[in-house]
DNA sequence: AAAACCTCCAACCGCCAAGCG
DNA sequence: TCGCTTGGCGGTTGGAGGTTT
């Protein structure tokens, strides 16, 4: 079986026709999402599962927001990937209407070089009064049941104890153990974590310096990642250390 | 008017992780 | 445990349409 839909000659490839979209439209309606690898044959398509997938994914499915994103989405976006860096699949999930390809496409024609602008401004002014500190990259991306969430944590972690610096108002503590960690109450408490998180950060930047790239705010650290690379994570360490807890 | 250039976005590609037998 | 299939993701490309020369 073909990964990469390519093995076959007879498949189609390109822009997809209304009538295409039609028989797609009909048979997600009729049969629901998933089950990819079926929906070439239940429709009638000669195309290959991840074709159609994304096809629905990113233009068939119903509510799709059109059009350009308006300022407070652009706000948010600017936000979201100082936080999560090119994970535009959870970038969207927070910008409702919005795909991941939306999102992306919208980072690379419009924001990245704004981003990068504003980035050799601030290297010609002053070099960086911003203090530079080591961070561990974020990662791996996803969450599964048998990911080792936190490789810095001791593998015999029934119950361990993980705690932010941070004392505002967010609760940063999470009690671990593998059956938590698989729960969804743990997957409900990292969305209300980034809920909070992401409320709290937007007050604090709203208060201190109004909106822009973030990159100018005053109080909020640079961060270096030990590869090496330019970091887009320039936050409060409290947010990264959770970050890296979280991812 | 038309050729050259630019911008934007839909679609493709390659890879990875989960699930299953 | 291993290999295969499937779903999903981020990076990249190609072409349509718009703008400039």
């Amino acid at each position: 079986m073909s990964q990469n839909c390519n093995t076959s000659l007879v498949l189609r490839k390109g822009a997809w026709t209304a009538e295409e979209d039609m028989l797609l439209k009909n048979c997600v309606e009729n049969f629901g999402e998933g089950k990819w690898h079926l929906v070439p044959l239940r429709a009638g398509l000669n195309r290959c599962r991840k074709s159609c997938r994304l096809r629905w994914l990113n233009y068939l499915r119903p509510n799709i927001k059109r059009g350009g994103f308006d300022k407070d989405e652009v706000d948010l976006m600017l936000r979201l990937h100082k936080l999560l860096g090119n994970r535009w699949s959870l970038i969207a999930g927070r910008l409702p209407g919005r795909t991941a390809n939306d999102v992306k496409n919208y980072w690379n024609t419009h924001l990245r070089s704004r981003l990068k602008q504003e980035k050799e401004k601030l290297k010609d002014g002053e070099q960086s009064e911003h203090t530079m500190v080591t961070v561990i990259k974020p990662q791996p991306h996803t969450i599964s049941k048998t990911l080792n969430l936190y490789p810095h944590v001791t593998p015999n972690y029934t119950h361990n104890l993980i705690t932010s610096s941070n004392n505002d108002s967010i609760d940063n503590t999470f009690n671990i153990s593998p059956n938590v960690v698989s729960s969804p109450t743990f997957v409900d408490k990292i969305n209300g974590y980034l809920e909070e998180l992401f409320d709290n950060q937007e007050k604090k930047i709203d208060d201190e310096v109004g909106w822009s790239f973030g990159l100018e705010a005053e109080g909020l650290d640079s961060v270096k990642q030990v590869d090496g690379q330019n970091s887009v994570f320039d936050l409060p360490m409290d947010e990264i250390v959770m970050l890296d807890l979280l991812y």
